[in-house]
DNA sequence: ATACTAACTGAAATTAATTCTCATTTAGGA
DNA sequence: TCCTAAATGAGAATTAATTTCAGTTAGTAT
């Protein structure tokens, strides 16, 4: 992969947020480079998730999510706020190998994604 | 609700598919019933699961499916044929209660979607 | 049976997220 | 410095789903 301004610019924004959307990554990095094109800032993270230098999160009913943590983890989100947190799941670990002997089917990955309120959102209102 | 004709269409299209998206159901009521809008299939679907009568999955990267299964259950998705089964996870039970103690984060509810590939797909090519 | 009204519907427009197209530019090797 | 594959910008296109609005209907009240 070509090493670009644009590339630099998204894998600095990447680092200064927070499991962003590609839009916020977008509006973070327009600030300091404001020809950017947002077809480019999704291109590059596409590519850079494909070449597993960050996790590529799809959020079930909301925008797909960036995440610079690369072990394996889970995520929560908040109904109220968005937010999303990382969170660890040992009680799944080595599950593959029981659906696979119970099911067949043979895993390469999973998600999974609990949704509810964060300790900020459940004191307001 | 009211209890029109499109209403049952979908009811009894949703009971002849296996998860199906919100398109699947149009195609099958369309055929009965070619007057029917895609917006109605979408209202219906969205008020019938809202009412506790189906369950609506966000699929991850992928449109939206339709479950009759009520019961808490999981999903395995073939990343070849894109077939969703159903699969149970015991190991998850009373996991909101640890998330609570260890991240102050109220669940609500949480989604597990396995991809792979389904026995039939392991097989071919 | 009739009238009424809130709920429902069809068609088309709209939104949101993402990808694609294509002409132009650029990084980095020869 | 030249060359070319790769990357970019701008905007159009795509996909899934929702919204709008004018017209229709189910089912309750009369």
């Amino acid at each position: 992969m070509k090493n670009t301004v644009q590339k630099t610019a998204v894998m600095n924004a990447l680092m200064s947020l927070d499991h962003p959307t590609a839009d916020e990554v977008y509006d973070c990095v327009h600030n300091e480079f404001p020809s950017i094109s947002k077809a480019t800032v999704y291109r590059i993270l596409n590519r850079i998730a494909e070449e597993g230098e960050i996790l590529h999160l799809r959020i079930p009913g909301g925008a797909d999510r960036f995440d610079t943590t690369l072990c394996t983890h889970h995520h929560l989100q908040c109904n109220r706020c968005g937010k999303v947190c990382d969170v660890s799941v040992p009680e799944l670990e080595g599950i593959e190998k029981r659906i696979k002997d119970e099911n067949g089917f043979s895993i390469a990955g999973y998600r999974l994604v609990f949704s509810g309120l964060c300790s900020d959102c459940i004191f307001k209102k």
